[in-house]
DNA sequence: GGAAAAAATTACCGCGCGTAAAATACTATC
DNA sequence: GATAGTATTTTACGCGCGGTAATTTTTTCC
């Protein structure tokens, strides 16, 4: 093992007997190089370690490997699962992932995206905030980055992937309907374009039904959507203000408050006889399984929205590759029937 | 408002009439230019809205602002949280956070350091894998890069933040022995030496308190800590195996797990009369208010983690700054009683 | 063995900025 | 208001790589 240190390209090609340019084309694409050279590079690849300079690397490139995202927060499973998959995804195809929170504030998704316009990405995987971006700021990074939205709608970008609520949620309360009371709808706070389409969804599948629909409201509009199901939940049963015994959450995290608060008031929750309450969520949280009574709900596949996206986006950078993205790309959801509903 | 395009520093250095590198001083610190100069400066800038090119910034600088981010894993709300709040605290302070997960694989990791060897870093806060960490690669890392460790020790870097898990865990054998029978241990696989030394402060405690000790081990080894106490959970139970009625779990994901298994085999838990088990937890999990019932935990405190890291990362670059950083910084945790124990 | 195609080389410029040393502008002092 | 001393700005140079075009070398194929 020589340890002769390697500062640049050109030392490297020295070392090896090649010119920096073949180096160069090397490792922008290791197929455009002769086998034998290859070969040959590889083996002083690991006997020098050396890295080539991201940032010499990037500056003078029209587009780099960068691929930003930006998502709400990632304290979020869903989030924080999604962007796990994402990163996976361009690490393994040779990309660089560059995670930017927008921790829910306008202000600091705006931000982002000026960071980002810095780094020349070749392409950004965005889950906007939704009611509080600002759409024509975020219309106007999509103009000159491939863009793909996912989770929340807006009519940004070259596509949009995320779950079809009008299906998940149609499932579910015909699922509810068919064993038993039918649900009212538990509401998340207006923070995304979700929430209002999963309370239309529900609307429309009890009417579809011939049911009446009963929208519980939440007042507050914040992300500890536990506390608020749980908040909302002690006050409703306290007062015993559900319209139905069965209550369908607009996600998970809501359903995981609501059970919290249904056991505090010694309520047993399930669709066994004795039971009070049944109780459903949606998006299927990691910890779904795991509540008491194990909760029932809708499955958004997590993978398949992160493989979706990143592969819309690598349809959209290569740019020629014939097959053209679909505007929107609703992924349908998958019912999970647990103990709880 | 003009809208004459700004490419580059020179360009607005002709506009505002000065030299570039002064624009650049200004840029690395407003206070090294004169006050009239960046009044000057700043009324171009937010005419022009122009922004510096990260890559030519942090080609030729000895050292950036960019600080690596590594973790294992960003799905563990643990690490999710630290991560949200050292980003923040580093962005405010002017810096660039980068996170780069290690998806619990060694080469990962590595792979990682590598990365952000590239990088030039200012510094990097690191929660190691721990058993399966390389410490010397990790070591020669540090060596070279301010570096901060924490929640998993490792003789490595130039200051370690994490909990103090004999205090933490004699204070919840404390509290479980005083009220009732003296707990079993649930212990966590070895994924890191928070791990044994969990179990060992479990075994020095009871001792302490004259009290016989009983670990209950985990065979398979892997991150999915609620699956594992689930599982775990319901053979003992089935087999009647638990040597105690009280359970302390080695963290919280267990403990929900176990939760879990104990509501599927009709198992009341909490401290009240009537309840066959008592469960308590260790980390204060986000969810850990919202079970069934309510987790007894201890908590640690996720922001002090964070907020302790960075700034010992700020002292460690700012170098000179007299206030010598400690080798080791544990934290004091504190005890959450709830219904579960 | 020779022509065509593929790969590698040479030679050059440009990118947008950092940085050390030199030059200039300020400030304090008397 | 002249001078020394310091704070600020400018000059001059280099960083490590990408990109292109023209040329040379190597490989492939008939």
């Amino acid at each position: 093992m020589e340890e002769k240190k390697i500062r640049n390209m050109d030392e490297l090609a020295t070392v090896i007997g090649i010119s920096r340019p073949t180096l160069s084309k090397y490792f922008n694409d290791p197929t455009k190089v002769r086998s034998a050279t290859r070969e040959r590079i590889e083996a002083a690849l690991d006997q020098y370690d050396y890295r080539p300079n991201m940032f010499a690397m990037n500056q003078n490139r029209r587009s780099t490997r960068n691929i930003g995202i930006v998502v709400p927060t990632i304290a979020d499973p869903f989030f924080s699962e999604v962007v796990r998959h994402v990163e996976m995804r361009c690490t393994a195809a040779g990309y660089w992932p560059i995670v930017i929170p927008s921790h829910g504030a306008t202000e600091q998704e705006l931000a982002a995206l000026d960071t980002l316009r810095t780094l020349k990405l070749a392409g950004a995987v965005i889950a906007p905030l939704g009611e509080t971006s600002d759409v024509e700021r975020l219309r106007q990074f999509a103009d000159e980055t491939p863009t793909v939205l996912f989770d929340s709608y807006l009519d940004v970008g070259q596509t949009f992937v995320g779950n079809d609520n009008f299906n998940s949620i149609g499932l579910m309360v015909d699922y509810l309907c068919r064993t038993g009371q039918p649900p009212c709808f538990l509401d998340m706070p207006a923070v995304n374009l979700n929430a209002s389409e999963r309370r239309d969804a529900y609307t429309a599948s009890m009417e579809r039904l011939g049911h009446e629909p009963y929208v519980v409201p939440i007042s507050r509009s914040n992300w500890n959507f536990e506390e608020l199901g749980y908040e909302e939940g002690v006050r409703l049963i306290s007062n015993r203000e559900f319209p139905s015994g069965t209550v369908l959450c607009a996600n998970d995290r809501m359903a995981i408050g609501l059970l919290a608060a249904a056991y505090s008031k010694g309520l047993r929750v399930g669709r066994g006889s004795g039971c009070a309450m049944r109780i459903a969520g949606h998006d299927d949280h990691p910890l779904a399984r795991f509540t008491c009574p194990p909760l029932t709900t809708v499955a958004q596949d997590y993978t398949a929205i992160a493989e979706r996206s990143v592969e819309s986006l690598f349809a959209l950078i290569d740019g020629n590759s014939g097959a053209a993205v679909p505007a929107i790309q609703k992924l349908e959801a998958r019912l999970i029937i647990r103990d709880s509903a």
